[in-house]
DNA sequence: CAGTATCCCCAGTGATACTG
DNA sequence: CAGTATCACTGGGGATACTG
């Protein structure tokens, strides 16, 4: 089946597409419980490049998973925020993540990730 | 932190990278309830060419979650099939399935795959 | 049957600089 | 502040052919 110019084999190919590129997670977990800006993002998740951000959030915003606000002030203005269908996500994230935690702790190295402050 | 050549900023990318390769997912799933040979598989998944189905089989291999059993017999006989740990994925891959086949749902797409008739 | 071996291409990503 | 624009690179992945 196809669905939005990409071909899907599956539906968990679907969900892997929204949630799997590259700072993805990082993004929706940061803005589970909190509305950032652009900045702010900036500063949470510095390896990735302003393109690499924008690119990111302009594709979670197409899927309807963040919302964009743009305050018509000056300096620009701009907050990212979870939609309902973004906050549905969570469950998902969270299991990944203690699943990760699991896999990682019993491979000898514990860590975790700025995700732990809001589980 | 890192972890096996590659840099992680989290869990969740950790379980990305093991379940997230191309074809990954469609390949665990197809291994959750029975062994299959590389044949099966190639016909199960007829748009990986054979060197990307041995290279993420290799790859789920390596991260321990394919178990690969070979033969000694001529002609060759290899059989794949899940370890603890791969089915230990299995929550992962049914909410993601359940997740992705509500949002197509939701957007006037209903479909399945073959995961389907594991559920 | 179950893979390897090669060649090749381009989409994804980084680096850097610029702007309303 | 919140991005865009441009250039350059590399490695992921396809096509095809071959082999123990």
């Amino acid at each position: 089946m196809n669905y939005n110019h990409t071909e899907y084999n599956c539906p968990v190919d679907v969900t892997l597409d929204m949630i799997g590129g590259k700072y993805k997670s990082l993004i929706l977990w940061h803005l589970i419980d909190e509305t950032l800006r652009f900045g702010e993002l900036r500063k949470l998740i510095p390896q990735a490049t302003p393109k690499m951000l924008t690119q990111q959030l302009r594709e979670l915003e197409k899927d309807n998973l963040v919302i964009r606000t743009v305050y018509p002030v000056v300096p620009p203005k701009v907050e990212y925020s979870l939609s309902d269908l973004g906050r549905s996500i969570r469950p998902i994230l969270e299991t990944m993540y203690d699943w990760g935690a699991t896999y990682l702790k019993d491979n000898g190295k514990e860590i975790s990730c700025s995700m732990t402050a809001h589980m």
